[in-house]
DNA sequence: GCATCACTGAAACAGTCGTGTCAGTATGGC
DNA sequence: GCCATACTGACACGACTGTTTCAGTGATGC
């Protein structure tokens, strides 16, 4: 169980990475930026991968919320890229794509499977949200995945582009 | 015009980045790989930001090789996927993502605007394939847009899970 | 023969990286 | 008062970073 100061500097820190990335972040300006020490950081989170680990696990968690919060049934495609397109989650995503990525390229280290992890996740989600005639037959999972993807790839649109309006029209 | 061996050595330099990825390459190891130096490498492309850039342009290379011989009319969705889908070109495509996502997360250095373009340059492959009547239409924008997001989200999937079948099933 | 050019090797530069060492403070239970 | 526990500061270690300096090669053109 993570002690008060830990949660603290863990939540400084996920606020840093926000804006900064994760793929090349370092102990001291990072410690700098929040208000601590790499001393610190290196006591409570044992080493710098961990502190990676834990920030991911971070941004998971607030992924994880977002799912929980977004209900089933119909609709929830919409529901999902309404949350996703909204700019304020912009900076989460982004370091989003980046883990992804990453994960792929480097499949040790904290990163490890952090790709996989949320497919299935996001899966399981649509899968919910199906009826119950479909859910467990080769079309519903045919089905939700491309749903996936379509959400997905919208994403990576928007977060090139920015443009909200013409892949907002796409999902319509 | 670059010297024969500069196109040597960035074709070296390539086939390395292919198979460990760009965002952590460093210069000794890679000239080390290649049968080269850092001075070599200096010399030819100035920085290793200059090499970094001519790598990624190398990378995008490939690619629009492939969209040149994608063709138009009917069945480019299916005949892109073909290509995407196969096990030979993973490495490809996660430099693809690798260098997709540094380049919103960073969005100066060599990486600048790689995201951007290559939205751009498969929607314009996709524009090309559609039926004259459409193409300039607004719907004709959200279709495309909606066939790269599917693709694309299609690709992510991929390249996490490895899992082809589910996948292609989707897009059928 | 000689100059010019593209390329290369060795070594050093200043800087940053993650991490370890050794010390110290502050707080809370007993 | 005393001791443990949680946290923190200053500093150094060795490894690695991109880049520079200086000194050469070897081939080509005249």
């Amino acid at each position: 169980m993570p002690s008060a100061r830990e949660t603290e500097l863990l939540e400084a820190a996920y606020r840093y990475a926000l804006s900064h990335g994760l793929a090349d972040v370092s102990l001291r300006p990072l410690a700098a930026a929040i208000g601590s020490s790499t001393r610190v950081l290196l006591y409570l989170f044992g080493s710098k991968d961990g502190l990676v680990k834990a920030l991911l696990a971070r941004a998971r968690e607030d992924e994880l919320a977002l799912l929980a919060d977004i209900g089933t049934g119909p609709g929830v495609v919409a529901r999902l890229w309404e949350w996703l397109s909204a700019p304020a989650h912009r900076p989460l995503l982004t370091l989003w794509l980046e883990a992804y990525a990453r994960s792929l390229v480097e499949p040790d280290g904290p990163w490890a499977g952090f790709a996989r992890a949320t497919v299935e996740d996001w899966l399981e989600v649509l899968r919910a949200a199906q009826p119950a005639d479909v859910r467990d037959t080769a079309d519903g999972l045919a089905m939700r995945t491309r749903e996936l993807a379509l959400l997905r790839g919208a994403l990576l649109d928007l977060l090139a582009t920015g443009d909200g309006e013409r892949v907002g029209a796409a999902l319509g």
